[in-house]
DNA sequence: TAGTGGTCTAGACCACCTG
DNA sequence: AGGTGGTCTAGACCACTAG
């Protein structure tokens, strides 16, 4: 049962993509829209101000609100989509597009340095190392790298890393959800490796994405790197002034 | 006179920059935070909830708040920085950093055809277009591509583009503020022409983060477009789930 | 002046975590 | 059980925009 405001944040944004609301539209005042939805106004903005930072809708003090023109590409923006977050690829995309997954490698190791240092693990911890290609419509887009700590999920089955979702089997696995995905964006070039795994030129520009990932206890169990093609993806910000 | 939630942030951000909480330290209750800042906890969840979408703190139902261990390194962040948005190179970085800039060129133009569409300027409008180098301590780390409404910025010394900071300017002249930074982000290779006035070699991988920019009126003026060397520059990313 | 979003209060109940 | 953050109410005043 999800909080009143993302219902209502959701049924807004559905009235937007489904074309009730057109672009540039001015919607109903908070006011109105309060009794509509049998809350208060204090209730309204918090659904319309994410609905801001998810760039559906503008609000400008004095005289309203407006469906965003938001733009629609070729190309996938990696903190798109229909979930509250950005908490892993199939979830994202899996609703609009046909993803699959390929599981490359998977092994358990003992934790190399830099994940240790990342995720805080004493010396001798185990990790689940993942390597994994996802493809749209049988097209390779990028490559991910998940380190999961083996002291929270000790197995993985092979069946959910070759096309199910990581972070979901986790969560039914684990019963909490996942809370954190903090993450770091940067643009680097695919070396021969990965350029080989997605078909592409060595040395083509990609997006790369690192983070960490938390369950809602806070104990930190995945460090995850992803390597985009940068012809395919994006990264769309709503930092609003002020 | 800033809002108090906005405020009472600072203070606590502060106190975190300072050390005056310890990473991973434990900080007052939301319920305690409020008497001393005499208002409601309403104000104090505010203010908290920025601070964990800047980074600065973790909140965890049930347990607490904490200070969240920050990464220092020798990367700038393009959205770090002391201000309350991304508006720009020089309010962010100024403060932290020797900035200077080096104005490329500075020519007033018919729009083309890509400013039109971004921008919604009819067939003919007159753009200020600029390209200025950024330096850091003598280092030059970013191109900028400006392009602004003349109709709206009529004119833009010369000065203020080889030093000061043009979104600053532009607050002054026009008495409102700046309000979006509506911007996408991209992975992309330096061409000649780039590479050669950051002195960096051709093809090598680019943060690449274009926009447009509003006043609070919501009068669309700037579409800016950056090219920065990823080995200088990251975008942190604080989607928190639920 | 009327209507809009922006901020804030005082209080309530819920969900979650720990001892 | 007691403390924490998460959500929500009912009402108020302010700042901004428009005719």
């Amino acid at each position: 049962m999800a909080a009143r405001y993302i219902e209502i944040k959701n049924s807004i944004k559905d009235d937007i993509l489904s074309g009730r609301y057109q672009v540039g539209e001015k919607l109903p005042s908070e006011r109105e829209l309060a009794p509509v939805y049998g809350v208060t106004r204090v209730t309204i903005q918090k659904s319309m101000h994410m609905l801001e930072q998810e760039g559906f809708i503008e609000r400008i003090h004095g005289k309203g609100m407006f469906v965003a023109n938001t733009l629609a590409e070729n190309v996938y923006f990696l903190n798109d989509g229909p979930s509250d977050a950005f908490l892993g690829f199939s979830r994202e995309f899996g609703s609009k597009a046909n993803i699959t997954s390929r599981l490359v490698s998977q092994q358990l190791i003992t934790a190399p340095e830099h994940i240790i240092k990342a995720l805080n693990l004493t010396r001798d911890a185990q990790v689940h190392a993942i390597r994994r290609v996802r493809l749209i419509d049988t097209v390779p887009v990028l490559v991910e790298d998940s380190w999961i700590v083996q002291a929270v999920i000790p197995v993985i089955p092979a069946s959910v890393l070759d096309k199910g979702s990581l972070y979901e089997y986790i969560e039914r696995l684990t019963h909490k959800k996942i809370k954190f995905y903090n993450s770091v964006i940067e643009a680097s070039l695919f070396d021969e490796t990965l350029a080989s795994l997605l078909d592409v030129a060595v040395n083509s520009p990609m997006l790369k994405v690192t983070g960490t990932t938390k369950l809602d206890d806070g104990s930190l169990f995945n460090y995850s790197c992803s390597y985009n093609r940068a012809d395919k993806f994006r990264v769309k910000n709503n930092w609003v002034g002020k």
